[in-house]
DNA sequence: CTAGGGTTAG
């Protein structure tokens, strides 16, 4: 029974249970410990674990293999390595599992030092203490240390290669990365999500892009399982990469991953942020489970779309599901309100999350706050909101208020905001940028001079406005006023094409369908 | 019936 709830991940079960026998007087035997020791270490609960411990020493199993390295991991695990070295120390014989253990708990509480020293005097070290050893290195950024044990190991195998890999990516080496993998002559599916994987975390999508067309190409005999679908999901989302998401849809269905929530997260994702929402409903009403990230990519899809109403509707459906929403629910949840200008509303789910949720509100939560009232007119409540709020308003919430001075027109504040934008964030010109367009919305000419002589004075110029769209098979960049570019002239007449027809009297804009809070 | 290693999502 024990072992069913721990493999389940029940564990509060787990201890629940064990406490029953405890109460009952039903005797534990070495086999019962290991999984009510690991339920500790999964719950991190370094109290109930210590009472388990003392239980194991009065019921004669101190001297238990296995249920001493369960209580090192566990210990470790906790942030304990003191109580873990002790376990150890206590330990008549230790094998290679033992020493494993010791080390891991000194690499996760960052002391690699005391992990070194415990790996050089392990008796007959194996591929795997090896493997952890050199990926504490990494963890701790120190790369070139990884490197020479690496080299120094006697038997590499695959993962040892790939534990490198992921390492150089890591550590934003890409030129070694990329050198190291393509000199490795045997590859599994975790090489190459290893590059894939190792470009999206940087946010380096294009080269996921590339990096997946080159996998399906040089190694169709290794497929892609569901995290390289998920990397090349981010990696389409933030390029907009719609026909390559479908693709990857296509795949995912045909590959037996329809039902992977990894996916199905991602792909939600995905289309809510390349503009489908309606496919990004669909895939969240076809998955069968769903867990909290799920609810969340749906909820902020639906708010992003200015469908607030639905965002709501489908979070009350996540409440009645008993599911707990946590703090990224909220910001869906609040986003939602913002856009629908649902002020009031806005403030009663900002209670529910810290009174009936217990959720500590973080920065992003005051300034959804901060930016519902700017965005519904109340700019002075919004300001007053920002100076007694208990952190620090950041350079978003600023220039989320500055942007609604410039929807209704309120100089002065825009000029406050300006002010501590400058202070947080001296060398962005977008907010110089931001002020100078309410300036010119207003008619201050020399305002908006004045500005740009600012603007000069901090030696920083603005990036230039960059958007990108898929085209044929591959993703293609644009550039505000770029005049070089090769199709220049059938660019601008279409462009300006659609400002006329954007212009034009029959052109509907559905702006009347926005609720009240909106200026445009 | 018990112990140690890698990738993925909001």
């Amino acid at each position: 029974m024990l072992k069913g709830y721990s493999d389940n991940e029940f564990y509060e079960e787990t201890m629940v249970l064990f406490n029953q026998m405890k109460s009952r007087d039903v005797r534990p035997n070495c086999f019962t410990f290991p999984f009510v020791i690991k339920s500790c270490k999964m719950l991190l609960a370094l109290g109930e674990g210590k009472k388990v411990h003392c239980f194991v020493i009065k019921s004669g199993f101190e001297m238990n293999r296995f249920i001493s390295i369960a209580m090192i991991d566990m210990y470790s695990t906790v942030g304990a390595v003191k109580l873990a070295h002790q376990v150890f120390d206590g330990m008549p014989e230790r094998n290679i599992v033992a020493w494993t253990a010791i080390i891991s708990g000194y690499i996760l509480s960052a002391d690699i030092k005391n992990a070194r020293r415990l790996f050089e005097i392990t008796p007959d070290r194996d591929v795997i203490i090896w493997n952890i050893m050199i990926s504490g290195y990494i963890s701790n950024g120190d790369m070139v240390t990884a490197r020479k044990l690496f080299n120094e190991m006697p038997n590499r195998d695959l993962m040892a290669f790939n534990t490198i890999l992921i390492g150089y990516f890591n550590n934003e080496n890409f030129e070694e990365g990329e050198k190291f993998f393509d000199e490795m002559t045997e590859k599994n599916v975790f090489s190459w999500n290893g590059l894939i994987g190792g470009y999206a975390r940087k946010g380096r999508f294009s080269e996921v892009l590339g990096a997946f067309k080159r996998m399906l190409k040089e190694s169709s005999d290794i497929p892609p399982n569901d995290a390289t679908l998920v990397s090349v999901l981010t990696a389409c989302s933030r390029l907009g990469a719609l026909a390559l998401g479908k693709w990857v849809h296509v795949y995912a269905v045909d590959n037996g991953y329809k039902q992977n929530i990894y996916v199905g997260n991602g792909l939600i994702d995905m289309y809510s942020k390349c503009g489908n929402i309606e496919n990004a409903i669909e895939v969240f009403n076809c998955m069968n489970s769903k867990d909290l990230i799920t609810w969340n990519s749906i909820i902020g899809g639906l708010a992003m779309h200015g469908r607030g109403n639905d965002a709501l509707i489908i979070f009350d459906q996540m409440r009645n599901a008993n599911k707990k929403p946590d703090g990224i629910t909220f910001v869906g949840v609040l986003c939602a309100c913002t856009h629908m200008g649902l002020t009031e509303k806005g403030f009663s789910y900002f209670n529910l999350m810290t009174e009936d949720y217990s959720i500590v509100p973080e920065i992003e939560h005051f300034g959804c706050m901060a930016d519902l009232l700017a965005r519904a007119g109340f700019l002075n409540e919004a300001v007053d909101y920002i100076r007694k709020m208990p952190i620090q308003a950041d350079a978003v919430i600023w220039s989320a208020l500055l942007g609604a001075c410039r929807t209704y027109r309120n100089i002065q504040l825009a000029e406050i905001a300006l002010e501590k934008l400058i202070e947080l964030e001296p060398k962005n010109p977008a907010n110089y940028i931001m002020l100078s367009n309410i300036y010119k919305d207003m008619g201050r000419w020399e305002d908006v001079a004045r500005l740009k002589v600012a603007m000069k004075e901090t030696g920083v110029r603005k990036p230039t406005g960059c958007s990108l769209i898929e085209v044929n098979d591959g993703v293609t960049e644009f550039y505000s006023l770029d005049e070089k570019h090769p199709q220049r002239e059938e660019i601008y007449r279409v462009l300006n094409g659609l400002v006329e027809l954007l212009k034009s009297p029959s052109y509907d804009s559905g702006i009347d369908e926005l609720e009240e809070g909106y200026v445009y």
